[in-house]
DNA sequence: CAATCGTGGAA
DNA sequence: TTTCCAAGATT
């Protein structure tokens, strides 16, 4: 039987994925930015933004001479909004110390914003074509079957045991290939539920097959049941219809992005109006509330449109049409809530 | 270490 | 309908 990572490098000559927009004139850059995009991310969804992204900033220049507001609406939708900041961040850092060149060393990947390990291990594998390993949820899963690893998941010392068997099986050869494979081997065969083992190329050696185990790894741990938060929205909507967000603190849930005037409580809502806009609302219209599962709480949110004879500046804030918003940076709930606003 | 940070699709 | 979780990193 030949070395698992042979196998691997096999099977993806016929059964890889090799169409994918980020492995078309594959560079550092691409790999990076694509990378970032499927952080905790499905290829489906991060597809369509990957290619506008890079129809925007194709370089790292281009992406370093931007606004963050610019980066964010091309990432509006798309979550983990950190993510967005941290790309912005760490390409001026590209820009101004490292000649405008993706670095090439785990040292310096690592040190840049919102790359961590195995990031850095993908980079490297992909777009230099050196030796370094990953360890994203695919290859967990593939490892900790193929190796019956029945620690939990979430364990750090489950991490540490999956990281240093993801490094022994590194092939000295084709780094690239096998990096993918694994990947693909993961997304699309070695999957989560209704595996296909019997088209697996590593399936004779597999612990997890061998003892009947596949089913039951990895070992995740029980889930706490989500907390729900309940908020009010204040929608200020000037004479013509334009609507008032507000840019929210750049840290935290949906930092940097746009959204409404908001409140645990009605109370401290309408107190908010009345001490910002020093005036009353000509009518206060109660829209469709709003749920929203984040991956730790749920929200449900209330909105209120507010109809204001004028339309003032105010700082951190903007007027715009609602039929217009293509250019700014929108979580996807204040999104669709500004879509109920039009169509009603 | 445990919590935080989004969203859409699958089961 | 609800739960789970997908190419994780940061604090």
């Amino acid at each position: 039987m030949s070395k698992f990572s042979t196998r691997l490098i096999r099977w993806h000559k016929t059964n890889g994925r090799k169409d994918l927009p980020w492995q078309k004139k594959r560079t550092p850059y691409k790999v990076w930015i694509s990378e970032i995009m499927l952080q905790q991310t499905q290829v489906s969804t991060a597809t369509p933004y990957f290619k506008r992204f890079i129809k925007e900033f194709p370089n790292v220049k281009k992406l370093a001479e931007t606004n963050l507001d610019h980066v964010l609406s091309h990432w509006s939708g798309l979550g983990y909004y950190a993510r967005a900041r941290n790309i912005y961040e760490a390409a001026k850092i590209i820009s101004s110390k490292h000649k405008g060149k993706v670095p090439n060393s785990l040292e310096e990947l690592i040190s840049l914003p919102g790359i961590g390990k195995s990031t850095a291990g993908a980079i490297l594998a992909l777009g230099y074509k050196k030796k370094a390993a990953i360890l994203d949820g695919n290859v967990k899963r593939v490892l900790a079957r193929h190796r019956k690893i029945e620690g939990e998941l979430s364990l750090p010392s489950t991490t540490k045991n999956l990281w240093q068997i993801s490094e022994k099986l590194l092939p000295n050869d084709q780094i690239d290939v096998y990096t993918q494979s694994i990947m693909d081997l993961g997304a699309t065969v070695c999957t989560k539920s209704n595996p296909t083992c019997e088209h697996c190329p590593v399936n004779q050696d597999c612990l997890a097959l061998t003892q009947g185990l596949v089913e039951t790894l990895p070992t995740k741990s029980k889930s706490k049941p989500k907390p729900i938060k309940k908020v009010f929205w204040l929608i200020p909507q000037g004479p013509e219809g334009d609507l008032l967000l507000e840019k929210r603190n750049k840290k935290g849930l949906w930092g940097g992005l746009w959204s409404f005037i908001e409140s645990e409580e009605k109370e401290a809502l309408e107190d908010e109006f009345h001490s910002r806009f020093k005036t009353k609302y000509l009518n206060l219209k109660r829209l469709n509330k709003v749920k929203h599962n984040f991956s730790h709480y749920k929200l449900e949110a209330i909105p209120y449109l507010a109809e204001l004879k004028t339309q003032k500046k105010y700082k951190n804030s903007v007027w715009v049409n609602p039929k217009n918003v293509e250019s700014l940076g929108l979580p996807t709930p204040i999104k669709r809530t500004i879509e109920q606003i039009t169509t009603s």
